[in-house]
DNA sequence: AATAGATGTAATGTCAATAGTTACATCAAA
DNA sequence: TTTGATGTAACTATTGACATTACATCTATT
């Protein structure tokens, strides 16, 4: 199975915030307009992205902030405040081997580490990728096009 | 999602077919006894494992053995041979950003790129796993415990 | 040959997660 | 008080994983 698009959703969902917070006030059914899902798919991420302290959203009068500099959000940050995989495991173990069998009795004391670390790798380098290098680098396309 | 307990499943054959080798001929039922799953599950990764060089199956006779030097199968190679994710595609992007929206517009030339090098970083951590490390601390393991 | 014990695979069913959709309670500024 | 939002429950559709049954096919052995 690949990692749900919750995660680009959210991605997308903060580079519009950040690219039209200066010209109109950034509702759930704006940005469901331009990542095309449904509006309440985007407040489901903007529940879960406002419970991680990444955004504000002024309930009543509307629209959505950021509360950190873009520098401090990491790709790392998001997927885990959208929870991109259940119970923080990136590997779905089968989930009962068979005790009396020597390799089923031991494989998940073997396995378990090398499956952390492989995550870990893939996390370090969501870490390396922040916000403000997704949207600089979206800014200055949008500049050259227009 | 968490990626496809078909992986697991796979190291788990492969492990069970290098410990029994010498002492019994290791069947897909002897294999879903260890593993604790239904042996057509077994077959479908046997039949997969196969087309990818890992292993031979003896059609009739039965019975399943390893094609390749154990140091020359990672669990990357097991990964890519029973398609744990779609299309070679670890991240699911949304479908159909806003072409009118210039966020939508470039987001996939934005975010492409980043979540390519995400996926190497994982895979690259599963090349180092190969499965002479994970049978060798098996049968270290078995060892200690008879 | 006939048999026994395997594999190969189609067909079907169940379950869980994702995502779409409708509906409505609630909120806050004008 | 109205208006335009958010917050969230409820229901549905779709998809992939996995279980299960059934049966065709294969090959060593008798």
């Amino acid at each position: 199975m690949r990692i749900s698009s919750r995660l680009t959703i959210a991605i997308h969902m903060l580079a519009c915030i950040e690219t039209f917070k200066a010209t109109r006030k950034v509702t759930s059914d704006f940005l469901a307009g331009s990542i095309n899902v449904n509006p309440v798919v985007i407040r489901r991420l903007l529940s879960r992205l406002k419970a991680a302290g990444i955004i504000k959203v002024a309930r009543g009068t509307g629209g959505a902030e950021i509360a950190r500099p873009l520098n401090e959000i990491t790709v790392l940050d998001l997927f885990t405040a959208v929870d991109c995989v259940e119970g923080g495991d990136l590997f779905h173990f089968h989930e009962h081997p068979n005790p009396d069998c020597p390799v089923g009795r031991n494989i998940h004391t073997v396995l378990d580490g090398k499956l952390l670390r492989v995550q870990q790798a893939m996390e370090a380098e969501m870490q390396r990728i922040t916000m403000a290098d997704i949207i600089g680098e979206t800014r200055d396309i949008i500049a050259a096009q227009s």
